[in-house]
RNA sequence: CGGGGCGUAGCGUAGCCCGGUUAUCGCGCCACAUUUGGGAUGUGGAGGUCGCAAGUUCGAAUCUUGCCGCCCCGACCA
């Protein structure tokens, strides 16, 4: 036997590492904290980005590219800001290295201390509204609506793959506007941008809502996330946008001149969707078996593996196969025909299995003779003869199928792992038993926030858009509430 | 930063308590042959600063001290 996964019931943090280390989504690095995303989950981040980046593009944004270092003095000008911030900045002190005079290698250079240090981007705010204030006079030059494709760092003390590390990709755009409403309406357009992503490509179901003061962003008015749940019964934060009023506008002196001719403080909003959605893919969808990809995604959304004795079936099948994957081809399913030689079919089926290939065709002499093929699809693991004939249209709908259902499955699990707690005793039994989302009462207070994840370490993940008005008394201090707030522990 | 675990070939490991031939086994790798419908088999072969450093000793993977690194759990956070 080859790659053995831990089971998700043994080990559920040991599964997720097997999963990404042995479907080959990334490895360890030798920075702590840090990984390498290899091919195959660089290809998956690829798909996802070029997606979002189509849609942003849609909802009139432009990619632009600020830089990696910000000037200390930057971060410090908003004040809640650098509060959220300064403990998990990498600083750059020096610009060169030596050789050390007492024969210890190579040592940073004590004359080449940087003037004013430099950090590393935990996001990049502060760099962008200092450049927007060069870039904005009038009305007339809003609203700047602009995205960038970045990394940046902060520095966790407790990394995961993917959840959490040091240095990470996302996507962080930046807009500027001469309303307070166009900025809100910027920032509820791109949570139902994240939403629609996230279900639709990533058949991830996902509520929408906003944080509590305690969870939102530093800097921000109103921070709107979707959250999402995984298998264990905890929540994820898998997006966030953010209305940022006038905070950094004021912070860097961004005023521009309005139809009426009146000086005002620029609107904004900033928002974020990162690597993490690959940890939130991962945890959703996946068995025990290997990876689970949704095939809107999947940098592989059909193998076929050729089964043959001596190199005359091979020929045969070879010309099949060649047939067929024009068909694919022009149909725009990504295919890959798997010949090589020194693995044999049922390692390629277990391969193909744990990198969660959505689609398997298996093709024998035997299936040639009876022009079928064995069509095998890795959400149900269901095997079926599928003709030839009309093969590629076949597996296309099988693919939006299976879409389709991990969604569903997804979404029922996640319905079946919402539940109402009107008593704290509930409450706990819940949390305990099978996790999840919990709706209950909240007096509003941070105390109480507070206090709860203190006890339960379950947090406010969100109070959903569009909740029920309703009276009732917080789950802890028994105070009146007027609505329900979703808790629940998170990654 | 606290608690736990680990470091021996590319990966996973035995050996360590109780120091003593050529460091064990499996997977993987290379060659050849037979194979190919669920992780093939045989034969032969290559591959090791036993995390690093110092010490004890005739002799250290094994004992002592110090250091480093990684993983897991927690506090912090996307």
């Amino acid at each position: 036997m080859g790659k053995e996964i831990t089971k998700r019931e043994t080990d559920y943090s040991q599964w997720y590492n097997d999963i990404i280390l042995k479907a080959g989504l990334a490895d360890y690095s030798a920075v702590r904290g840090c990984m390498v995303i290899k091919p195959y989950g660089f290809a998956l981040w690829e798909n996802m980005r070029d997606q979002l980046d189509k849609m942003f593009k849609e909802t009139g944004h432009q990619n632009a590219y600020f830089p990696l270092f910000i000037p200390k003095s930057f971060l410090s000008k908003e004040a809640a800001h650098v509060e959220g911030f300064a403990k998990e900045c990498a600083v750059v002190t020096h610009y060169r290295l030596m050789n050390d005079p007492d024969g210890g290698g190579i040592v940073v250079d004590p004359d080449a201390k940087l003037e004013e240090e430099l950090i590393v981007r935990p996001t990049s705010e502060t760099i962008i509204w200092n450049t927007y204030k060069t870039w904005i006079q009038s009305y007339r030059d809003l609203p700047i609506l602009v995205n960038q494709w970045a990394n940046v760092v902060r520095w966790e003390m407790r990394t995961r793959l993917f959840l959490r590390t040091t240095e990470f990709l996302w996507q962080e755009g930046h807009t500027a506007h001469a309303t307070s409403q166009e900025a809100i309406d910027e920032t509820k357009l791109i949570l139902d941008v994240y939403a629609t992503f996230a279900e639709e490509w990533m058949s991830l179901p996902v509520v929408k809502g906003v944080k509590s003061i305690s969870e939102r962003f530093a800097g921000a008015v109103d921070t709107y996330c979707i959250e999402a749940l995984m298998q264990d019964g905890k929540a994820l934060q898998s997006g966030t946008s953010h209305y940022l009023g006038q905070n950094f506008a004021k912070a860097f002196d961004v005023q521009f001149t309005d139809k009426e001719n009146k000086l005002d403080y620029v609107w904004a909003s900033s928002w974020g969707v990162s690597t993490r959605l690959i940890g939130a893919l991962v945890m959703a969808h996946s068995d025990d078996d290997g990876l689970v990809l949704p095939p809107k995604i999947a940098p592989i959304q059909v193998v076929i593996v050729p089964i043959y004795k001596g190199d005359e079936q091979k020929k045969m099948i070879d010309e099949k196969v060649k047939m067929f994957m024009e068909d694919f081809k022009a149909l725009g399913v990504k295919v890959k025909y798997d010949d090589n030689d020194n693995n044999r079919p049922g390692w390629k089926f277990a391969e193909y299995e744990l990198k969660g290939v959505p689609v398997r065709i298996a093709i024998g002499a035997r299936d040639i003779q009876n022009n079928v093929v064995e069509v095998a699809r890795r959400d149900t693991k269901e095997k079926t003869s599928v003709s030839i004939d009309g093969l590629a249209n076949t597996v296309a709908v099988l693919l939006n199928d299976i879409q389709q259902n991990i969604y569903t499955k997804a979404k029922n699990f996640r319905d079946e792992h919402i539940a109402k707690a009107d008593t704290w005793d509930e409450f706990e039994k819940l949390l305990d038993s099978k996790g999840g989302f919990i709706s209950a009462h909240w007096d509003g207070t941070a105390e109480t926030e507070e206090k709860i994840k203190e006890l339960t370490k379950a947090t406010i993940r969100c109070i959903p858009l569009n909740n029920l008005q309703e009276e009732g008394k917080c789950i802890l201090t028994g105070k009146p509430s007027k609505e329900r707030v979703l808790f629940a522990r998170a990654y």
